[in-house]
DNA sequence: ATAAAATGTAAAACACTCTTGACATTTGTG
DNA sequence: CACAAATGTCAAGAGTGTTTTACATTTTAT
C-alpha cells in the first residue's frame, strides 16, 4: 500500500507522560515497533492501531491521518 | 499479532448497495483482498481499513472490533 | 562533566497483507 | 431449468510489519 501517513503517536505518548518502552509493554509489541511506527518507517497493523488509540484516548483516525 | 477482529464490512457494504468488486475499483485493491478481509482470512492494513471505514462513512473502530 | 535513562539504528528471520490468474460455487432472474 | 452475476477458493510471489539482539546517540539529572 506504501502512502504516507502522519501520525501523531509521540505527541499523544508525550501528553500522556509514557516512556515507548511503557507504550511497547502495555500493548505487547516490541520497542523498536514503536520507535518504527513514530519516525515513520512503517504503518502498524490495524490490530496495533486499534490498540494505540484506545490507550491514548482517542481514534483511530485522530492518530493515523491519511496524506492529502 | 493474529488477534479475532469483528468485521462488519460485509453488513456496511450491502447497506451501502456495493458488490465487492466496487468496494475494490473504488479503493484500489483487488476484489480478492475484499474478499478474505470480509470472510476474516486476514485484517486490512491500517491504511486500507481508514479508507474502508470512510467509504462507509464510519469509523475504523466502528467497522472492526477487537475481540474480548 | 559525568552517569544513567531514553531514544535511535541496523540487519536477519519470520509472519502477515496484497496481487494475479484461474477456476468453483452460490445466488438471482427470466 | 438455465444462464449470468456475484461470491468464494487456491496457490505462488512480492511487499510490509514485527521481533530479537546488539550497539550508537541524545537527553536528563546530579
Amino acid at each position: 500500500m506504501v502512502i504516507k501517513m502522519n501520525n501523531r503517536i509521540k505527541e499523544f505518548r508525550k501528553k500522556s507522560d509514557l516512556r515507548q518502552e511503557d507504550v511497547a509493554n502495555q500493548l505487547k509489541v516490541s520497542r523498536q515497533t514503536i520507535i518504527a511506527i513514530e519516525n515513520n518507517k512503517y504503518n502498524p497493523s490495524l490490530e496495533l492501531a486499534i490498540k494505540l488509540a484506545k490507550l491514548f484516548n482517542t481514534d483511530v483516525e485522530e492518530l493515523f491521518q491519511l496524506e492529502e
